[in-house]
DNA sequence: GGCTTCACG
DNA sequence: ACGTACGTGAAGCCG
């Protein structure tokens, strides 16, 4: 028979000081019993034995030897942390069905050699647990040493042994009584280590045989005298080392078969401790399946309906697809109860309630279809924990628990998902709050995020009317145009190939044509826009592709992408996500609204399409310089301040600054060059970047930007102070608390930390914008219902806000935009924004 | 699925 | 010696 011992306090140690912590969410730290668990299981699957027996020393620290009192004298007591996990330990390995074996006067070293020798003496095979190389010397025939190191685990057999120290097991106690071992408190030989004692033991075997003939074996002087010095620690140590095989115990393998009695009960104290994982490992999901629909791990019951007193506070999943609640369930102390979309409705109602859960934009979506007023109050984990760290790259369950210390049930039955969200609510929402409230974020939270969640809604289900056969003429006047280039380049190039391909056009152009290929990407030579305006008078081809590039841009992305997903009702409903940016703007998907063209005429004709219904008028209203001016508010430049303040125009201004001339004797060239430099001031600035982009010397830029900050002194100030905080805190933050982490401060690559400081420049400033208008949208929302418009917000741009409104309404919502968008905040500059109205967005655009 | 390109603020 | 401004999303190519 094969029995399995394990070195229970080494694996615990291992378990403990090897994983993260975890706790749940009573605080109970748990990880060490995981870890225990886990590896536990491993083992066995990797051993199978036929029994197991666990060994543990006792609780009081006992001596081996009343010889030597001061033998692990200076071992370290257990940590609270680990100390309290013992006995829970303990106590589910026992309802799981293994024997835990411990003796008075004894520990948990000596059971393993007892259970050692007795297999030598019976036939039996036993394989040893631990994660301690002490163990090694009871290497035998019949007993192996599963060593748990940190990185894998190794099987130690006799000829391993060997191998790795050149003695046989036993001579392992011999090498340590020489050597020591200081964690022991063994004193061994003073002056030699592990080299040294391995030689002496591999040439004479025994540390009695050394002495024995200390005088004439074949040793360096040094060594004897050390030897000779240590004789009686040598002894001493020799007879501390080696584990004692005697213990009185029962050995019998047949004693320790592994019968769990109680499986439901092992997953209840599993799900308990909330390690939901390990009910999988030990394969005791069935078992809790007690109600029929409870989740693995979980050990909710679960019923019908709700009690008929509910709480104030509720955790509560639901899933809603297209107008209708698939799923609802709610967890009152423990319980899951699922209900039906009534009482949903009911608690949304109720400003009593307040309801823990995630997704509340699709929430609102839904209740604004309805035609549902939600009045109580809420919580989104998936909000809070963007706040938090908006930098991740989502915010599933499983992150969450990741980034959370919470072990996750593992499930990939769709039934349980519900179960197993509210178990993951329950251990979140708490903490997510005290750590906003901690940030200073509660405000961003409550009175930002929370109340946009419903407008972004509102924004979705209205959607943007469009003109489906518009799109499409201009579409087909594409393609055909599209079509004749083709040709023409193909001519021109001498020969068909595929001008969508960077790579076939690379080769086209810098290989058949022999054009000069100035810059080259990861896998060849760069054939985008700013390359191929350098060789716009190369070769005629290089225009065509230039031209055909941009009409193949509008016909794929914007016509036949933009047709793809026109709604039935003739509109275009982008999602607006509220979690994805890093530094809180938002973001427009399927389709992305945000970058529909305008910079050039022909794309601009796209806006043409977007229009208000019959009656209606688009009313659109943009920001005015909003970073530059926030970007004046936070560094506290006087001289900024002061230009915002005079309605002066800041690029000019700017330009006489730099150019140090009066502002009637700037040039327009001057006046771009200035933008130029304020935009990359707001961006982290380069001066090789913004000679490229202005396409002066790198000199001449960096010039530029020495005479900016020579004359915007506060933004030079907060240009380094910003990032000097940032690499203190850890992060930056805008005005209004939302912070961006910046591990890359602390890199050692210089192109990451320079990355890192840039953005430490940049986000405060962008960020407030973001936060600024995500005010305004509010506000907006708020005016536009309390004065009885029909009005709405229909899509933000960024620094721009498009409302659909009545055309009897049109004016004075124009008013109304402007003036709640220039109050959202007050800063130390005038914030403006300039409202126009139009049938099309392309009309409404002043 | 990564890369390149290009549309927007 | 290196690469070179912030933040996004979509489409097409290609291994």
């Amino acid at each position: 028979m094969r029995i399995l011992v394990i070195d229970g306090n080494s694996i615990v140690n291992r378990a403990f000081y090897g994983i993260r912590p975890l706790t749940n969410k009573e605080g109970q730290p748990t990880h060490a019993i995981y870890g225990f668990l886990t590896m536990l299981k491993k083992i066995e699957k990797e051993t199978q034995p036929e029994a197991v027996a666990i060994a543990f020393d006792l609780k009081t620290p006992t001596f081996r030897h009343k010889a030597y009192s001061g033998y692990k004298a200076t071992r370290k007591g257990m940590p609270p942390e680990l100390a309290s996990q013992m006995p829970l330990l303990k106590e589910l390995l026992g309802l799981l069905g293994y024997k835990i074996v411990t003796c008075e006067g004894y520990e948990a070293d000596d059971i393993l050699g007892t259970f050692a020798a007795a297999c030598e003496n019976s036939g039996d095979e036993c394989v040893i647990a631990t994660g301690d190389r002490d163990s090694l010397q009871l290497v035998s025939d019949k007993t192996s040493v599963h060593l748990c190191t940190n990185r894998d685990d190794i099987l130690y057999t006799p000829q391993k042994i060997m191998e790795d120290y050149g003695v046989e097991p036993s001579g392992l106690i011999e090498i340590k009584a020489i050597q020591g071992d200081s964690s022991d408190n063994i004193p061994g030989v003073a002056g030699i280590g592990p080299k040294g004692a391995g030689d002496l033991i591999k040439r004479f075997h025994t540390v009695e045989y050394i002495y024995e003939n200390l005088d004439t074996i074949d040793i360096k002087d040094g060594v004897r005298k050390k030897l000779a010095a240590s004789r009686d620690n040598a002894f001493l140590s020799r007879m501390l080392g080696e584990i004692c095989r005697t213990v009185p115990i029962d050995t019998n393998p047949e004693s320790y078969r592994v019968e769990c009695s109680d499986r439901a009960a092992c997953a209840r104290y599993m799900a308990r401790l909330e390690l939901f994982s390990l009910i999988d490992k030990f394969g005791l999901d069935e078992v809790s399946a007690e109600p029929q629909e409870t989740a693995p791990g979980l050990i909710l019951s679960v019923k019908d309906g709700a009690p008929g007193e509910l709480p104030e506070e509720l955790y509560v999943h639901f899933e809603i697809s297209d107008k209708e609640i698939k799923s609802f369930a709610l967890m009152i102390g423990g319980t899951v109860y699922t209900a039906d979309a009534a009482l949903f409705v009911e608690l949304l109602t109720d400003s009593g309630k307040t309801l823990y859960t995630r997704g509340v934009k699709s929430l609102f979506a839904y209740a604004d279809k309805k035609g549902i007023d939600v009045c109580c109050g809420l919580f989104d984990v998936e909000l809070a924990a963007y706040l938090l760290e908006p930098s991740s790259k989502d915010y599933t369950d499983e992150n969450l628990c990741a980034a959370n210390q919470i072990d996750l049930p593992q499930t990939d039955n769709d039934e349980h998902k519900p179960f197993r969200a509210l178990a993951v609510y329950d251990r979140l929402c708490k903490k997510l709050m005290s750590e906003l409230a901690a940030n200073g974020q509660e405000k961003l939270f409550y009175e930002i995020e929370l109340p946009l969640a419903r407008v972004l809604a509102r924004m979705e289900n209205i959607g943007f009317g469009v003109d489906r056969g518009g799109i499409e003429a201009y579409g087909n006047a594409l393609s055909s145009q599209i079509a004749e280039l083709e040709q023409k380049i193909y001519e021109s190039a001498g020969g068909e190939f595929n001008i969508n391909s960077p790579k076939q056009l690379g080769k086209v152009l810098f290989e058949d044509l022999k054009l000069p290929a100035k810059k080259k990407t990861k896998s060849g030579y760069s054939t985008n826009a700013e390359v191929l305006e350098g060789l716009r008078y190369e070769h005629p081809v290089v225009e065509m592709v230039l031209e055909y590039r941009s009409l193949s841009k509008l016909s794929s992305t914007y016509c036949e992408g933009l047709l793809k997903v026109i709604a039935d009702d003739g509109r275009i409903h982008s999602s607006f996500n509220q979690t994805e940016t890093r530094t809180g703007r938002i973001s427009s998907t399927e389709p992305n609204l945000q970058n529909i063209p305008v910079r050039t005429e022909l794309g601009r004709e796209m806006r043409r399409f977007f229009r208000a219904r019959e009656g209606w008028m688009l009313v659109d209203a943009d920001y005015s310089q909003i970073e530059l001016r926030v970007l004046a508010h936070i560094a506290h430049d006087e001289n900024m301040i002061n230009a915002f303040k005079n309605g002066d125009d800041i690029h000019a201004i700017t330009a006489s600054q730099v150019f140090n001339m009066p502002l009637d004797m700037v040039t327009p060239l001057m006046r771009r060059h200035a933008k130029a430099v304020n935009f990359g001031i707001v961006y982290g600035i380069g001066a090789f970047s913004l000679g490229k982009d202005i396409g002066v010397t790198t000199k001449e830029a960096s010039n530029y930007i020495k005479s900016y900050l020579a004359h915007y002194s506060g933004v030079d100030r907060y240009m380094q102070n910003v990032v000097e905080k940032a690499k203190l805190d850890g992060y930056v933050e805008t005005m209004f608390g939302r912070r961006r982490y910046l591990p890359e401060l602390a890199s050692g690559k210089h192109m990451l930390r320079a990355f890192g400081e840039r953005v430490a420049r940049n986000m405060p400033i962008q960020g407030t914008a973001a936060d600024i208008i995500k005010i305004a949208m509010v506000r907006v929302d708020e005016r536009l219902k309390k004065e009885n418009l029909s009005a709405r917000l229909i899509l933000q741009v960024h620094d721009e806000l498009i409302v659909e409104a009545p055309a009897e309404e049109a004016q004075r919502v124009a008013a109304l935009l402007q003036e709640e968008m220039e109050n959202a905040v007050r800063l130390d500059v005038p914030l403006t924004a300039e409202a126009s109205v139009g049938r099309t967005w392309y009309d409404a655009k002043s």
